[in-house]
DNA sequence: TGTTAGCACTCACTCGACTCGAGTGCTAAC
DNA sequence: GTTAGCACTCGAGTCGAGTGAGTGCTAACA
């Protein structure tokens, strides 16, 4: 027995009715409610090939039928209707960004928001990270005796600062100077070979070494630490919205998976670098997410770092409308974090 | 009819047992789990005349009694045994906290979800804020043409940058220069001051008036914005856990509030400066929380800002416990953002 | 040979009747 | 003032019949 057309036809209309209603759909419902010409007692014998062929599952005898696991991907890779971005959130999107935008932090936490009002499912939102930045200057701001900020501007427009112990006390145009040095030697090396370079540069420049020692260690530990990543969840609540949790252990479940951060992110980041990926049921490869699926995309930063948004929801997710959302706010991300700085601004001076 | 030494007995053992359970209690449980020394008839007679003077409530006539907000309120402010900490929590506090602890932001982060794992409840974290802090250092570091880093440092050692526009083509030197002159002019000043003086500086440092004006542009956004107060939220999914919350609807209700994160932060600051508040039920002027306490302290900086930490549970909530727990932990915050940064790095040193 | 009407069958779900038991209020005795 | 006893209340749980959506199968039809 193999797949036809009208299988197709069959499935998708299935498929389209249990991601709208939540509900098992039944023979009648298909001829009645999907224009097929076909009685229901023929959509019976169809439907019975599609449970064999792996596309259908039956919960109990009596009830209508829903859709695998299979059957979503084969939806996904090629049935869907894969709409372009609905009408409004396209202009949503923008509208959203329109207002004060600064800190990378809140565009993240920003994008996550409107991602999860748009979909009405849980967001996750991954600042960018990947491909090596490098260096563009380092300065040493003083804070506090024997204490600096150490700012670290990476060619990516990303800066990371951090307090760090710099001995005994250093007057501001002492450490204007160590920092002038220090950028001339390491300006264009990414953060690996700066860490690289370090020994040799401490050896060198005697008198300043605590300092170097000070940046040293706090660039080392950075430099492993994924803590780093800012990460930002929206929608939350919105999962519960969905029969499929109305059980609160299994709301709980998933709630208290969203609180741990580093698993979280592990396991949206688990797509890898691909622009797309849908992973559907079992396919997450997390026992609690079972009965949900996850959407993700990348979105990319002038220094070729990578960051990622994602979706999580139930596998009877509206696939092709969360794709066009991640899609456009993909795009809009992008465009953010690539386009020079200049605009960013000038919408603030707007206000 | 008036309280008396033994009403108060029962009810405390009422107010206790149910707090435990979280199921009403009835006549019985109390002369047999309580050492009263008295019948259950007797206690009976007591509750009744308890529920007359409002303190006990019955859901309906067949069941226990349950104390009402008035009982809660007697209990927090003169009933309940003020419990030490708890003994496993205090070193708990300090132990989570001794590892790499760096930017505000990650101890606010950690502070939460400590306190949610001590109390099985949600817990709330705001960042300080109030007395104005005063500017100790000033520092632009160049970022790209055009644009550079501006870094606050004020005396409270919390530290405020962001990406200004400086116009044209500034190399370090005069960045830095600029810097020096601006600290000279700006240390000791509040934010408030410094916005104040802003105009007058750029008319007399002509030349350099563009960074100023970028300067001012961010400052005065950055201390009318509350959103820069950074909080966190733990142990969101913990609310689940309890009976009150099995209900989907109601518990969606509360996570949605959990989200609009604005509106929770002006909830959790409502309680005003006090060192402890505990609002009970209606209590908290918030018609999502009818049946959830809020338990909030404060803790201060160095500078005299000061931050709130909270807890959210349900009205039967374990205050002592909570009391005890945000006490330790409000010392542990204000030791931290107070005491030098040394011992910070030193911590992270030592890792 | 594919399609359809008809029919028996399954089974979750609903709803009412019933039981059970925890808890109360009241009364009378101690 | 305290307590034992008892009738009463009412939510929660159980049981069983009824309902209806949905299926699989068979036989008739185009």
């Amino acid at each position: 027995m193999n797949m036809d057309e009208r299988k197709l036809r069959i499935l998708q209309a299935i498929i389209d009715d249990y991601i709208l209603t939540g509900v098992p759909v039944g023979s009648r419902t298909i001829s009645r409610k999907y224009d097929m010409g076909l009685s229901s007692a023929t959509i019976r014998n169809e439907m019975s090939d599609l449970e064999e062929l792996g596309y259908l599952d039956q919960p109990h005898v009596s009830a209508g039928r829903i859709p695998s696991t299979k059957a979503y991907r084969l939806y996904v890779d090629s049935l869907m209707h894969t709409g372009r971005i609905p009408d409004d959130s396209e202009g949503s999107i923008r509208e959203h960004f329109s207002g004060r935008i600064s800190q990378m932090e809140e565009v993240i936490d920003r994008a996550a928001q409107i991602i999860s009002s748009l979909t009405r499912y849980t967001s996750v939102v991954l600042s960018p990270k990947g491909a090596q930045p490098r260096l563009q200057t380092v300065q040493l701001v003083p804070v506090s005796t024997g204490m600096a900020l150490a700012v670290i501007v990476t060619d990516s427009g990303i800066i990371r600062d951090n307090v760090i112990r710099v001995g005994g006390d250093m007057d501001d145009d002492t450490l204007y100077n160590i920092s002038r040095a220090l950028t001339e030697e390491l300006r264009g090396k990414t953060l690996e070979e700066v860490c690289a370079a370090m020994p040799r540069l401490i050896e060198r420049m005697r008198g300043s070494d605590e300092v170097l020692q000070g940046l040293y260690g706090y660039l080392a530990s950075d430099r492993n630490c994924p803590g780093r990543t800012h990460m930002a969840v929206g929608g939350t609540s919105n999962m519960l919205a969905y029969p499929e949790y109305s059980d609160v252990d299994k709301a709980r479940n998933f709630l208290s998976l969203l609180e741990t951060r580093d698993k979280l992110a592990d396991i949206i980041r688990g797509s890898g670098e691909m622009a797309f990926t849908v992973r559907i049921g079992p396919e997450t490869g997390v026992p609690e997410m079972a009965d949900c699926s996850i959407v993700t995309a990348t979105y990319s930063t002038k220094g070729g770092q990578q960051g990622t948004i994602g979706v999580i929801g139930p596998t009877r997710m509206r696939y092709s409308r969360v794709l066009s959302i991640l899609n456009g706010m993909g795009r809009e991300l992008t465009e953010l974090f690539s386009g020079d700085t200049d605009k960013e601004s000038e919408d603030k001076r707007k206000r």
